[in-house]
DNA sequence: ACCTACCATATAACTGGTTATTTAGTGCAA
DNA sequence: TTGCACTAAATAACCAGTTATATGGTAGGT
């Protein structure tokens, strides 16, 4: 996770991009863009900070790479089926608990980037694709109508978040039991949530 | 919500601390504390920067007297009943909605100041109440037991402010009907996640 | 194989504006 | 005249971004 991130041997653009890029996904997520430091980056890139303005351009460009990368990796890893939304959630909180400074990372975008109209890349079609597979699932009866495909989607993504925003006091303190039961809760949150009531089923 | 903060005509210490926690609520809201300006929080509030230091000490210490100001806030114009949750987040979204400066002062808490171990007065102390009082709620039956009293707290949490969290592009562009629907769906939510089920009532 | 000119990669030092905080004082009111 | 509210100006550190320079790999000529 923060192993010191060492230079190749020989020159490599590429390599040293993927460096910056670690260590300003780690930069920014402790420290958002103002209280990020090109000279903490340069350092923990092992990188000389002319680099980041001839890759990237700017602090505040750089923090878009950084999303959009992380952004990326999310969506690859965390597969999202609209008939197991419980599961979805459940797999998220698995992504959360183990990526914890991904959360402070889209945290840090709402609050000091949304703003500016910048969206991580592929983050708006992946929302569409998922409320729009989440209304054919109601339209299919197999999930609840009783929400909008919009509200159904907020909802799974706030509760598989719930407890990191919760709690900021002594979050990485848990036992495996306590992670195991919190999960659970949240699947089973999604579950009642999502399930088609009596009458729509009928 | 944003006049420009006048001074009394006569000098009065309090009026101006007054001023500066709501120049600085405005301030650390926009920007966070890293990111907020203490020029600007002398201009808005029509004070002298030199005050800033001699009521509150520093940058850090105005951001926690703001926090401590708005909870208290919040507190007093958000009452909880653990008998009627749904109401309470529906409450909650309300609030929410009419200031929406507030969920954004609290979240760049999270991000930047809960690690310190500050935590704004009275917050502990009203979340133990909260929860202790959900707890009797479901040894009476009159709520879910499936989830712990934790569970129940960061979940109603959350679905209240899910919308808000969900959607930083264009958040204020909503009409009346949009907001009610919106609201609606909250309370429901809420309804579906802690009335008893079945096996529990009987 | 060897040379060499070129260019992308990388670096250290610097610049100029910014910013939190302090200081030394002014003036009002009791 | 004492103490408090308030102010303007100074200070010292900080920090994003730039520049001038060095270095290593390599394509192409011999």
């Amino acid at each position: 996770m923060s192993q010191p991130l060492t230079r190749p041997k020989v020159r490599d653009a590429e390599a040293t991009k993927a460096r910056l890029l670690q260590a300003g996904t780690e930069e920014f997520a402790a420290h958002g863009i103002a209280g990020a430091r090109i000279d903490r980056i340069e350092a923990a890139a092992n990188a000389n900070r002319a680099l980041i303005y001839s890759y990237f351009g700017s602090k505040d460009q750089l923090f878009d790479a950084v999303m959009d990368a992380n952004v990326a990796r999310v969506l690859d890893e965390v597969p999202f089926k609209p008939e197991d939304l419980p599961g979805y959630a459940g797999r998220l909180f698995d992504f959360l608990v183990a990526n914890p400074h991904l959360l402070r990372l889209a945290t840090w975008h709402r609050l000091e980037r949304a703003d500016t109209g910048h969206e991580p890349q592929g983050l708006r079609a992946s929302v569409r694709m998922k409320t729009e597979s989440i209304a054919r699932a109601q339209a299919g009866r197999r999930l609840t109508s009783g929400f909008t495909p919009e509200d159904v989607y907020a909802f799974t993504m706030a509760l598989a978040s719930a407890w990191m925003e919760a709690s900021p006091y002594a979050p990485a303190a848990l036992s495996e039991d306590q992670l195991d039961a919190r999960r659970s809760a949240v699947v089973e949150a999604v579950r009642r949530l999502t399930t088609p009531t009596k009458e729509e089923t009928s």
